[in-house]
DNA sequence: AAATAATGTGGAAACGGTTACATACTTTCA
DNA sequence: TGAAAGTATGTAACCGTTTCCACATTATTT
């Protein structure tokens, strides 16, 4: 590989020189431009970033943590997040956390020794520690913690509609799956669902169950043993979702007929399924974009409007639920 | 953060012999050793991996390029791949390429400009000049080309089987959805079924899709109306193969009795579909942990018993393919 | 025409590590 | 006991950039 000294030596001219017109910085004639344009064309010189990110302190990293790769929710904010960073000429450096604090920390830690500029996680670390004397900015992504920003969605706003959506529709007896309490965005949907349905004379049940595909077997057979005559389930994701109306429909039940399901998150899959999911959807690819760019904003020291975008959800009706009566 | 020079001020010696008890290199008395570990400890010095790969001119990064984190059959390699390399302390850059030459050169031409060590990618690059003046290690993965290692599983096998499944569960009008011809391995997969299948007297039709849950959509809509009384699909991955599934259930068809469906991969969700998808797996994790493996190899020198490693496939069998007669 | 400002350029010091080398002190052993 | 080998440590060069500063030249102003 070239480096800025070969460049020099061939357009006959200082490193400083041929820095300064690479970055546009400071003087340059126009005919020395000319050269030294010439000479990193020919030599095909590519700026050593390391050695850059070494002088200033920041790189044209951005550290990325998420819970799981492979729960199908996050892709589509990766995707969102990359897709943004990807054209401001930002990187990605990524990690899987497994909700796990002591790999969060390492995530973390080894970013910050590659100069990472800025952080997108995807954490429920309550107490926030690892935030605390951060020197880079970092944004919270479908979680909220504190101080810091965060894009989520309207978890209020999801639990309620799912609720309302089931009690329209003529449920009389609701199941409600509970995820895992540790999980603020999770734990405030359920909240807010059961308060709809609390001012109503619909019967509820709840039940826990993992975000997982195995922890979403193990309660959709839970579910019909306990409550057989359930006609009504709000599920916490679209896998517990998808997991239930499989094993409904297994069991000869008619859906939405003898019970109606409906998901939360709008995972692509969801509209494959036959019926097709009912549920609620999050802005997944959007909310990644705009987590981006308020990173960007905050590394380019712009001022932030609010500290907290949060996003509006939507029901997504398809065929396990009844229609309105 | 605290630099070298804090390290060797607070414990009184050179920075030289901090690098050295940090790094187990060359002499250090007990005692100091046990001074500068205190002082590391003290002042919670972390290297700047930076610094260092400036050095030594590589890092502890290494590239990965997939066509797109979307798509549910790369994640779970994804996560192989990363879990393998954060247990040997490397981190991941990663970028989405969506096939696009372009958009994998910029990666890695930025991926170079940051020292990676090694980089993993799946591409369909045919005359692959990207590779061919790499200095750092390549492995391919899920794609093959050329003379770099590559893992992948063995398109020919799983072709072979989703036919000869097909044919020994009775299906007597075949449709095989072609993917994009580009896609090597998808190509593979298709012409292997085709050679099964020609030699026998059950109708074959070839029909084209792209991977993509609306190309998917617009081929599943396409199918019956062609081919109305096709009774077994060969799809050329688990999108394609869902989507038909709900198609053809949504026309009153039942599944398996009047119409067999495989897909390819067995993408997690295939399992949550009613009935659930039977399907020829691809390990797509444990690919990406030997994808891992070898490139950590290739790292670190060490000799490769093979180029090419290829995983055997295996069948899935659900709901969607009939017993045996 | 002299003073001042603007332009153009290069040398050298950072950035934070690693390592070759020089030097000094201990052991070991003939 | 003295040479050789082993141990312990520090100095300084280096990795490839950016930028401060000094200096020289040219353009502009008075």
């Amino acid at each position: 590989m070239a480096t800025i000294r070969d460049v020099a030596k061939e357009a006959g001219v200082s490193v400083a020189t041929v820095s300064r017109v690479i970055n546009g910085s400071g003087y340059a004639h126009e005919d020395t431009r000319k050269a030294v344009i010439a000479a990193v064309e020919k030599l095909q010189y590519k700026p050593n970033e390391v050695a850059r990110s070494l002088y200033k302190r920041k790189s044209k990293l951005v550290g990325l943590i998420l819970p799981d790769i492979t729960n199908p929710f996050f892709p589509e904010m990766a995707r969102g997040i990359e897709d943004y960073l990807q054209r401001e000429g930002y990187r990605l450096i990524f990690g899987n956390s497994d909700e796990n604090r002591k790999k969060e920390r390492e995530y973390l830690d080894t970013f910050l020794q590659n100069n990472v500029v800025g952080l997108i996680i995807s954490t429920n670390e309550q107490d926030h520690t690892i935030f605390d004397n951060l020197t880079i900015p970092a944004v919270l992504l479908d979680r909220t913690a504190g101080h810091l920003p965060a894009v989520y969605s309207d978890q209020q706003q999801g639990g309620r509609l799912a609720a309302e959506i089931l009690l329209a529709r003529g449920a009389k007896e609701i199941t409600i799956i509970r995820g895992p309490v540790e999980i603020k965005t999770v734990y405030e949907r359920y909240l807010s669902a059961v308060s709809v349905l609390e001012d109503t004379d619909v019967k509820v049940h709840i039940l826990d169950s993992a975000l997982s595909y195995q922890g979403a077997r193990k309660c959709a057979k839970e579910v019909f043993v306990k409550y057989p005559d359930t006609d009504g389930i709000i599920a916490c994701n679209d896998i517990v979702a998808a997991t239930i109306l499989q094993e409904a429909l297994a069991m000869g039940k008619r859906v939405p007929e003898d019970i109606q399901v409906i998901g939360y998150d709008n995972v692509s899959f969801t509209a494959l399924l036959h019926p097709a999911l009912s549920t609620i959807q999050q802005p997944a690819y959007e909310m990644g974009t705009k987590a981006a760019e308020i990173l960007i904003k905050k590394i380019n020291q712009e001022k932030l409007e609010e500290i907290h975008t949060v996003f509006p959800v939507s029901f997504i009706e398809r065929g396990t639920t009844r229609e309105v009566e």
